[in-house]
DNA sequence: TCGCGATGTTGACAACGACAACATCGTGGC
DNA sequence: GCCACGATGTTGTCGTTGTCAACATCGCGA
C-alpha cells in the first residue's frame, strides 16, 4: 500500500519493476516493432541494469509472455463486454465478432504476436489458456443462441463457434497485414458484418433469416 | 549450364550459394524453430564463411523474404492445380479452400512466418505481391462462380472472396497455432468443408444449395 | 593473356541473451 | 531497537549474432 506511494528518487529497489518492465515492452514493440524487442531495450526505459529484468522473468521469452498475456486478457474482457452490451442473442454474436476486428485494430503490433509464432505458445501453457478464455466468450455466444433454439438442427456449437473464430481471426489477421486495403477496398467492418451473416444464414434458422 | 554439373570439391566460389543459403534457411527454421534461425547458422550449414551470405543478401530479412517467397509461389501453385482438378465452379471454391488448410498443415513452420509479423511485409513488396497472386486464385474460383449466375444477386464477388480466404486462412492458422484439437476436438478438414458450406449457403442462390 | 567484376574470407565491432558474484535494501523475529 | 536474511538490483563476463570493411580468389570477356 504505502509502497507505491513513495517517491523514491535514489531507489536502489524499484518498487514494481515488473510491472514497468512489461509496459516498457509493450512500448517498444508498439514503437520499433517485435524483432526489435530486447531485455535489455526494455530494461533501459524502465531505468535499471541489464541483468535487472531476470529476477522477474526467467528469459526474455517470458516477458514476451507476460506481454501477450495482459493482451489476450484485454481481448477476453472487451468480447465479454461487447457481448453483454448487445440486446439478444444473435446480436450478441455478432457483437463478438465485430469487437473481435476492433480490437486487432486498435493493438495491432500485440494482436500480431499473440496469434503469430514469435512466441512458442506450446511452452507457455499460461497463454493459451488466455487464449481459450478468449474463445469462450464466442463459444458462450453460440451456446446462446443454439439453448435459445435458433440455430438449425444440424449446425454444432463447437463448428459455428470455430467458424466465427476463424473468420473474424482471418479477417483481423489479413487486415492487420494490410493484405486488404491496398488490393480489395474495402471496410473491415462492413464487410465483416456481411460475412458474418452469410455465415450465420447457413446456420440459423430460416425464420429467423 | 557446365557450370552447375562441375564437381569443385574444394571449390573456392560455390557455385549457386544463393539457392543454398535458402535451402539451409528453410530447413533451420523448420527443425530448430523461426526464432533460431540465423545468418551465420544458415552459412554453416552451407559450408561457407559467415559473411558470405551478404552477397546475395542485403541482410537477415532478405533472405528470410526469399525463404517466404518461394513458399508463397508454392501455395499458388497448388490452390490452382487444385482448382483445375476440380470439376465445376462451385467444387473449385471448395477444393482451392481444402488445399489451403492443406497447405498450411504441410509446410506449418514456413505458412507461419508467410503470415505472421516475424518479416515486416510493407518492407518486403516482393511478398505482398507473391501472397496476391495465391489470392488471386481464390478470387478466380469466386468470379467463375459468378459468372456462371450461381450466386445470389446481392453478393460481391470480392466480398466472398474476402470472405473465404478468411475463413481458410483463420482455420488453418489456429489449426497450427494448436488451438485445435487440444479444445475442440474435431477434424480440421471435416470442419473445414461444414464452414466453407455454411458460408456458400448464405452466397449461393437456393436452387443451387 | 590479363584485368576486372563477382564471389568468398578474415577480422573486427557493437548489441544481445544469459549467468555468476557481489551490493543494497527492508522487513520480520528476537 | 537491532540485525540477519531473503528479495531485489548491479557489475563484470562469456558466447553468439548481425553487419561491415579490407583483402583474397576465381572466371569470363576484351
Amino acid at each position: 500500500m504505502a509502497r507505491e506511494r513513495i517517491n523514491r528518487k535514489t531507489a536502489y529497489h524499484h518498487g514494481d519493476l515488473r510491472r514497468t518492465l512489461v509496459l516498457a515492452a509493450r512500448r517498444l514493440i508498439e514503437t520499433k516493432g517485435p524483432a526489435h524487442l530486447s531485455l535489455r531495450g526494455a530494461a533501459r526505459l524502465a531505468g535499471v541494469s541489464a541483468a535487472a529484468p531476470y529476477r522477474h522473468f526467467a528469459d526474455k521469452s517470458a516477458l514476451l509472455a507476460a506481454v501477450l498475456q495482459e493482451g489476450f486478457a484485454q481481448l477476453a474482457k472487451e468480447l465479454a463486454g461487447a457481448r453483454a452490451r448487445a440486446k439478444g442473442p444473435v446480436p450478441a454474436l455478432v457483437a463478438v465478432g465485430n469487437q473481435y476486428v476492433r480490437f486487432a485494430e486498435a493493438n495491432t503490433s500485440v494482436y500480431r504476436l499473440m496469434f503469430g509464432p514469435t512466441l512458442d505458445k506450446a511452452q507457455h501453457p499460461e497463454l493459451q489458456a488466455a487464449g481459450l478464455s478468449a474463445l469462450g466468450e464466442l463459444l458462450g455466444a453460440v451456446t446462446v443462441c443454439h439453448e435459445a433454439g435458433l440455430l438449425e438442427k444440424n449446425v454444432e456449437v463447437h463448428e459455428l463457434a470455430l467458424g466465427g473464430w476463424a473468420l473474424c481471426h482471418g479477417l483481423a489477421s489479413l487486415h492487420v497485414d494490410g493484405a486488404l486495403g491496398q488490393t480489395l477496398p474495402v471496410d473491415v467492418h462492413a464487410v465483416g458484418d456481411t460475412l458474418i451473416h452469410f455465415m450465420l444464414n447457413g446456420a440459423l434458422k430460416s425464420s429467423r433469416r
